[in-house]
DNA sequence: CGACTACTTGAAAAGAGTCAATTCACGTGG
DNA sequence: CCACGTGAATTGACTCTTTTCAAGTAGTCG
């Protein structure tokens, strides 16, 4: 369950600013690879910031197949909630360190918290519109840019990917055999080469941008 | 462009509430069907909660996909956004009448407003699930439920559809040809009954849910 | 009645899923 | 150090679903 090479992004990310979220910047309590945050059902409450490592908040089906909602990288802040319940699940996808931020610890909801809750909404947007309207080289290309631009190693033509196959199709609602398939595809094409499975090096945005239009 | 029988839910949508909801409670805007209530790009802010009507809030892609993120109707409030800029497009699909609340006309957030935020959370969760892991019959099933539950109508088995098919199928990720062939094959097997393109009466709740298990 | 739009239907093509078999990477133990 | 076992990822062959393109039908409004 170990994991011991923790995914760590290359820059800080622009919402881990420490001066609005000082009421976040308490202790880390870690996590280790696949071990449950929370669970759909759990009373609610809590909010949490990655300080390091990767974290999936995902929905289950009775029949097991999963949907994959969001995952969550250092800075990022996760577990907002419409009532007292979670309605997700959310578990380490590597060796993940969180700092939590109890509910009620303030009285009201500052806008920052706000504009952070809201920013979920937005990606929610933009993942519906990724599996809406996009197949599955479109949404694999779209991952992978997003992973880049949160990572901040765009610029290095660098993307590492600390997910497995599985997650990556529970995230895009593909079969891990459609996303390995694209993967093959584009590498074939000369727009990525892959230094590992989990490491990936892109020759070419544009065409990774043009599968998502 | 005016549509003369614009579609009024059978009861008061819970988060209609009133008491919570008073700065909401000015006077009603009203919008024809089709036209524009916000632009992505457009100065964010106001929210806005349906008297009545439907409304739609969507994203679009050059190429003139589109993604419709949500169904709005008497009760809802939305317009919630991350930044000071709109992410998605909003406009009426019927004929709606809307109450505005204006950014800052409250110095705080209120936690009510937040829940109502957050709700919009949570339907985006849902609908990427639907999205991601449904089949296009289970995301027409899923499709019919939602509308039923927020119509309260599941008890008269009957569920209207103020929109139109590519408003369905922009919804749910597919085509329009798609979405009238499993429409067709569910009256097929007896499951429902079309009293007209927009009028659907329901045969087997029971079928409905099995296909989107 | 005619034109327009929304919706439905059909046939062929493309795309993704399923099932099965390898291959690969990595850790363990001989 | 190498053989082996394990789980992850890839590949192939085939099937099934959905899209695409092309008609055709049904309402609705002038």
């Amino acid at each position: 369950m170990f994991d011991a090479s923790p995914f760590i992004p290359a820059q800080p990310v622009a919402t881990c600013d420490g001066e609005r979220l000082t009421a976040l910047c308490g202790p880390v309590a870690t996590f280790n690879a696949g071990s449950e945050i929370y669970a759909e059902g759990d009373q609610a409450g809590a909010l949490y910031q990655v300080a390091f490592g990767v974290v999936r908040v995902y929905r289950l089906l009775a029949d097991g197949r999963r949907q994959i909602c969001a995952f969550h990288m250092a800075g990022d802040v996760f577990g907002f909630e419409a009532g007292n319940e979670r309605h997700v699940f959310a578990d380490a996808v590597t060796l993940a360190g969180l700092r939590t931020l109890k509910a009620g610890s303030q009285a009201d909801l500052s806008r920052e918290l706000y504009r952070l809750a809201m920013q979920s909404l937005t990606h929610a947007h933009d993942h519906l519109l990724t599996l809406g309207r996009n197949d599955a080289a479109g949404r694999v290309a779209a991952f992978l840019i997003e992973m880049a631009d949160r990572q901040g190693t765009r610029d290095d033509n660098r993307v590492a990917l600390p997910m497995s196959r599985t997650d990556i199709a529970d995230y895009l609602g593909l079969t891990i055999e459609t996303v390995s398939r694209v993967l093959t595809r584009m590498k074939e094409a000369r727009v990525l080469r892959l230094a590992s499975s989990r490491d990936v090096q892109v020759l070419r945005w544009e065409a990774l941008e043009d599968m998502t239009a």
